[in-house]
RNA sequence: GGGCCCUUCGUCUAUCGGUUAGGACGCCAGGUUUUCAACCUGGAAAGAGGGGUUCGAUUCCCCUAGGGCCUGCCA
């Protein structure tokens, strides 16, 4: 472990947020770091400067280090790095392993469907046209000169041995006519200098792989190690998009999500390690390995991540989870006084098992915060109107207000069994009334739980209310 | 069209030639129960199809079908 060079980075293009695609892609690359010792480097792959946007690049780097995912040094911008990939380019022009390309756009349309109808391999006729002969005042690209006949073959640490007929591959530009390089060419140059040693990053990149292999093997650089991750599809098998939840990570968050949550749920999907499913960030760094990764692209699922992430709520401590709460009741419109945020800090213990994301709790914890007197209709009002509810609420009442002790649950859950047998009824016949009387009908836990949440004036006041309803 | 990749319960997956094909989510049933959950117990549920190789294939090979990626002076 101390001698680890393994070097991972994570390059994504600043034309959006951080989907939940590039979040996994970013996990495997950090863990397979960080579990070894090694670095994880961020790269911004900004060369197209017309799709660059400096907020997608702040959106970027807020959604890792909401997951937690910390990089070395400062994130690098590739387009900063220009001249380099530019002095390279003339270097494989130099060695002849690269060409000035004169095509106009209309020759390179009708060249390539040409070559797609007679099926043979597109390639500019300058690649073998004399320099010399070249216009002076043109515009040109520069085409990498990539071998016309044998294969390429590249060593995939999740797809295996892939070999691609050289016919099919394109001499493929490495700098455009503006100058600027492009980014198979600044990948190589870039994963070079960065000392990059692994390469994790989507399949939808494994072609590319073939391509930069042959610049590398070009510059008589070593390649790196190749993986191939498997894109995530949509919950219908289709493509990831929108509607199936290609959000940022911090659409995530405000879904009341959390990162270990989602860390767990992501690491699962495409990589698995025997039988285990709740995997912390310790465990995972301890056993993440490229071996476990699978080649089938997985389909997201809701409701699994919903349950990884209710296990990570359940292990939350209360202050962390009154605290993650908050935002999510306040935008229901609760405001968390003092004495509100008591009342959620008391009931987070039987609060955190009732939610898979803290949104959840804008229903659950609902009856915490009901304004009195409570508005009890229907359905939920039938429990007070039965025989004897109005005795049981009192009784209950008469025995809670002199209650000595309100420091748990238990206590409160006994006193109330106590009245039921005083009364030589069952519970159910105190209980119902007592819980519409407490919480209006709303979800909630056992009624010690919710007596206990709400404190003793709350609620005995809410008793109260119904005993001697204000307006009367 | 061409190149490449993929294919085990509905979903995520285990299995690395011999298993009653295991686990998880979801689903169904039962239990618990003062609401709704949670929780506990049990259940249904899979090797895409066809050929080989082998004493023996989910596992190795081929074909078919289906899905995906790439095929840009995007990354």
């Amino acid at each position: 472990m101390t001698s680890s060079n393994v070097v991972t980075r994570f390059a994504p293009s600043p034309t959006g947020f951080l989907h939940i695609g590039g979040a996994r892609t970013a996990l495997f690359n950090w863990l397979f770091a960080r579990g070894r010792g090694g670095k994880f480097l961020l790269r911004i792959e900004d060369t197209d400067r017309a799709r660059h946007s400096e907020e997608a690049v702040s959106a970027i780097l807020e959604g890792l280090t909401w997951l937690g995912l910390d990089w070395d040094g400062e994130p690098i911008s590739q387009y900063a790095n220009k001249k380099r990939h530019q002095e390279i380019a003339a270097q494989l022009l130099e060695s002849g392993s690269a060409y000035r390309c004169f095509m106009t756009p209309e020759e390179l349309e009708s060249a390539r469907e040409q070559a797609r109808s007679s099926k043979t391999r597109f390639e500019s006729p300058w690649r073998d046209r004399d320099p010399a002969s070249a216009p002076t005042e043109q515009p040109f690209v520069i085409r990498f000169k990539a071998p016309r006949t044998g294969e390429t073959q590249i060593t995939d640490a999740v797809q295996g041995d892939v070999t691609f007929p050289n016919g099919a591959l394109d001499d493929l530009i490495i700098q455009r006519s503006d100058g600027a390089p492009t980014y198979n060419l600044a990948v190589v140059v870039d994963d070079h200098d960065m000392g990059i040693t692994h390469i994790i990053r989507g399949d939808d990149h494994l072609n590319n792989a073939a391509l930069q292999s042959q610049i590398y093997d070009a510059l008589g650089w070593k390649r790196p190690v190749f993986t191939h991750v498997p894109l995530i599809h949509g919950d219908d098998g289709a493509k990831l998009s929108k509607r199936h939840g290609a959000l940022g990570v911090e659409a995530y968050r405000d879904l009341g999500y959390l990162p270990d949550g989602l860390s767990n749920y992501l690491l699962r999907l495409g990589w698995a390690h025997g039988d285990e499913e709740i995997i912390g960030r310790e465990r995972a760094l301890e056993i993440f390995d490229l071996e476990g990764l699978n080649k089938a692209p997985a389909r997201l699922d809701f409701k699994k991540l919903a349950h990884v992430n209710g296990h990570y709520i359940s292990m939350l401590t209360d202050d962390e989870f009154a605290t993650g709460a908050a935002p999510f009741l306040e935008q229901a419109g609760v405001s968390l006084t003092p004495e509100n945020h008591a009342r959620l800090l008391r009931s987070a213990p039987f609060l955190k098992p009732r939610c898979e994301t803290l949104k959840d709790l804008e229903t659950a914890a609902a009856y915490l915060f009901l304004e009195r007197p409570l508005d009890i209709a229907g359905k939920a009002a039938k429990p007070l109107r039965k025989e004897g509810a109005t005795d049981a609420l009192t009784q209950s009442l008469a025995a809670l207000e002199v209650l000595p002790s309100w420091s748990g649950p238990d206590a409160i859950s006994q006193c109330l069994e106590r009245v039921a047998s005083q009364m030589g009824v069952g519970f159910g016949a105190i209980g119902a009334p007592l819980r519409a009387a407490l919480t209006a009908g709303r979800p909630s836990p056992q009624l010690g739980e919710v007596l206990y949440g709400l404190g003793k004036s709350e609620a005995i006041a809410r008793l109260r209310d119904r005993i001697h309803p204000p307006e009367a």
